[in-house]
DNA sequence: CGGTCATATATCATTCAGAAATATACTTTG
DNA sequence: CAAAGTATATTTCTGAATGATATATGACCG
């Protein structure tokens, strides 16, 4: 979604400075599928300002730097529900995590199983903070979707944990038979096929 | 991950032009983890090329436009290699759907419902192609990549399948305590209250 | 008393996505 | 059979976004 939209969708849940639009923006559980730079969220601010869609009050503070505080208008709830009201596109998922797997074989097996540990951990972690986030169960779109990401991450947990060790072993085996097949090529071009219908047999 | 390491990615399963290395990188199962535009994939081949890690020909075809297929060469082997052995960021998510599922008590319960079923019915098609991929089993990296892929849609699918009904029932509702609300605001301050807590008894 | 962290905004280079322009050949449809 | 659409193939451009850096201030910590 465009930053400015984003933007009003954020303001939407009360007023809110562009510094603590990002914060909403990477905290749960909006950071969970959302995103935006400063340097995106402040030309967005001004413009939104120009156009009238939210009101911006300089607010000089004590004991802190400045801020402006910005707030929906009318027009900017309008230009928000328009926005939203769009059959939305495809959700983009990237993964370099995904990416370095796919390639395992390419890699040393030990750093591959490393990854694959720590991703897990991330994923506990990630549950638990989840689990005991209790301003996620306020509103019927904060709970499904709150629902939804832990859906998911309990899946993504569960394949790593079910399948792990089985891909560890696959690789492994994948070296040994490389290994066999450097070592003594002479012995016939077919001798340890590389293909892994041998492999699924297992 | 950067655009050049991807066209490295793609070329290290076999040499590729451009417009392959792109197709590649849409279609499953690289596509459902990784992306790039021409506008990057072509500037980006230019570049490698310069740098000695891809050898580029003229490949002047009958019957179709001229084509440039690139190959990795060793040093090319060896920054990909580098590039990836390193501990992976944490995977970007991007959804609209589920911003908008968010906001969803702003707009009209019946379009939620509808982007709701949209959603289910892509996820439907996209595990069917899933199912019968058969290329996607060939190699271990390969095979646990699209399990996972597998273990997240099943997931997601399962998740609307499950609380669709809900949700919508508790959207209907809180639509109905807020016409109440605005009808007769007179009746007291905390006659229809908006927050959950109602609700979640049901 | 230096270092780092949190608050707060602004700016800038690099990078990227998305679209359009161009060219050719095959396939489908009226 | 002609028109339209789809697939191959590369180049170029614009607007948007990321990520980093600069600036300023007070708080907390060893």
């Amino acid at each position: 979604m465009d930053v400015r939209t984003l933007c009003l969708a954020v303001l939407s849940g009360g007023e809110a400075s562009g510094y603590e639009i990002r914060k909403a923006l990477q905290e749960a559980p909006l950071g969970h599928f959302q995103d935006a730079a400063y340097g995106s969220i402040y030309p967005a601010l001004l413009r939104l300002s120009n156009e009238g869609l939210v009101n911006g009050t300089a607010l000089s503070q004590e004991k802190r730097p400045d801020k402006k505080v910005y707030s929906l208008t009318a027009a900017g709830e309008r230009a928000l529900r328009q926005a939203l009201m769009v059959a939305p596109g495809p959700d983009k998922f990237r993964s370099d995590f995904l990416l370095i797997l796919y390639l395992a074989d390419q890699l040393p097996a030990e750093f591959i199983i490393d990854i694959i540990d720590e991703r897990m951990a991330e994923y506990e972690s990630c549950l638990a903070d989840m689990d005991d986030c209790d301003a996620c169960l306020e509103q019927p779109g904060t709970r499904f979707v709150h629902g939804f990401g832990q859906a998911w991450y309990r899946a993504a947990l569960d394949y790593l944990r079910e399948n792990r060790d089985r891909f560890a072993a696959e690789l492994v085996e994948m070296k040994r038979r490389r290994e066999i097949y450097k070592e003594s090529p002479s012995t016939g071009e077919k001798a340890a096929p590389l293909t892994s219908s041998v492999l699924i047999g297992e």
